[in-house]
DNA sequence: GAAAATGTTATCAT
DNA sequence: TATGATAACATTTT
C-alpha cells in the first residue's frame, strides 16, 4: 500500500474517533488487549506508516506489500492481526499487515516535510535531500521513504515515465529543471493517484507500470530490476532518458570524437602526400 | 502451480 | 561501527 491509500484509510476511520472499544481479538489481541475500553483519538498517516492514537499511546500500521482493511465485513478463511468490536456495532478488520506500538509524540519522529501527502510537504526540503544524493540512481531516490515518504513502486514508475526520465539516471545527470520536476511530480502523482484510486480508476490510468507496450511509441515496455535496490522498472528505452546532462555529455564527448576523427584523417592525408614525393 | 509483487525489518556477515 | 547481503513475513496476481 502507498501512501495515498492510507490518507484514504484516515479519512474511513474518522466516523470511529472517539468511541468505545468493546472488543479485542484477532492474532495480536493478546498483547492488544490494553485497548479494551479505551477509544482512539486520532488516526495519522506519515508515508506508509497508518498511525493510531489512543491517548498519549501509538500504535503503527503498516501494511507493506499485501496488507489490507475491512470495516464492517470480513474476509473469508483469514484470521485478522487486529479486530476492534466498536460501541454502536461497527467492526474493524486489519489482515496481514505489521502492527507496532510506538514512542511518541508522533511530531517528534515523523518528518511530514518528506511525505507526498501531507499539507506540511516541503519542495525545498526534499529537493536537498536528492541533491545530497548525486549518485544515486532516482528508480532508487524516489523509493527512499527518508526522500520520499509513501512513494512505492508504482508511483515510481509512473512518475519516471511521465518526465520521460530513465530508471537508472543518476540525479547528477539531470538538469536543474528535471531534478525539480522530479520532485514536485512525485508529490503531483501522489494527489493524482488518490484521485484516481477514490473513484476506483486507478489501474485504468496507468500508463506504463505493469503494460506490455508503450502508450507513446508501441514499442515493447522493458521490465527489470533497476538500482541497488533491485525493484522492477518499467519502462521504454525509446521514451526515457538519461537525463540532460548525461545527453550533453554524450553529445559533447561525440563533438570531441568527431574532431579527433577528422584530425587523424587530416594527418594520414598530409602522410600519404608526403609518401607520394 | 511457480514466480513475482503497491514493502520493511531483523539478523548475520564482512 | 558501519555497510551490505540474506531471510523472514505474507497473500494476491500473473
Amino acid at each position: 500500500m502507498e501512501g495515498p491509500s492510507l490518507v484514504i484509510a484516515q479519512e474511513e476511520f474518522e466516523p470511529f474517533l472517539g468511541r468505545k472499544i468493546q472488543a479485542v481479538t484477532g492474532v495480536k489481541a493478546e498483547e492488544l488487549k490494553w485497548l479494551k475500553g479505551k477509544s482512539v483519538t486520532q488516526t495519522s498517516a506519515w508515508g506508509k506508516h497508518f498511525l493510531i492514537l489512543i491517548g498519549d499511546r501509538v500504535l503503527r500500521i503498516h501494511f507493506l506489500m499485501f496488507g489490507s482493511y475491512r470495516i464492517n465485513s470480513v474476509r473469508e478463511n483469514r484470521e485478522p492481526k487486529l479486530h476492534l468490536k466498536i460501541a454502536g456495532g461497527d467492526d474493524l478488520y486489519f489482515y496481514s499487515c505489521a502492527i507496532k506500538e510506538i514512542d511518541g509524540p508522533i511530531e517528534q519522529i515523523y518528518d511530514w516535510g518528506v511525505d507526498i501527502m501531507s499539507p506540511s510537504w516541503s519542495e525545498k526540503r526534499v529537493l536537498k535531500l536528492v541533491l545530497d544524493r548525486p549518485e544515486e540512481q532516482i528508480a532508487d531516490i524516489l523509493m527512499d521513504q527518508n526522500i520520499f515518504a509513501g512513494s512505492g513502486n508504482i508511483i515510481k514508475n509512473e512518475v519516471l515515465y511521465r518526465l520521460h526520465l530513465h530508471p537508472e539516471a543518476l540525479v547528477r545527470d539531470l538538469s536543474p529543471e528535471q531534478q525539480r520536476s522530479l520532485v514536485r511530480e512525485t508529490r503531483e502523482y501522489g494527489h493524482q493517484f488518490y484521485e484516481w484510486k477514490k473513484a476506483g480508476k486507478l489501474k485504468a490510468n496507468w500508463l506504463i507500470f505493469r503494460k506490455r507496450v508503450c502508450p507513446r511509441c508501441d514499442l515493447p515496455v522493458i521490465k527489470q530490476p533497476t538500482g541497488k535496490l533491485q525493484r522492477f522498472s518499467h519502462y521504454c528505452e525509446n521514451c526515457q532518458f538519461m537525463g540532460d546532462l548525461a545527453s550533453k555529455k554524450l553529445r559533447k564527448r561525440g563533438r570531441v570524437a568527431a574532431v579527433v576523427a577528422a584530425k587523424v584523417q587530416k594527418k594520414t592525408r598530409s602522410s600519404e602526400k608526403s609518401l607520394k614525393h
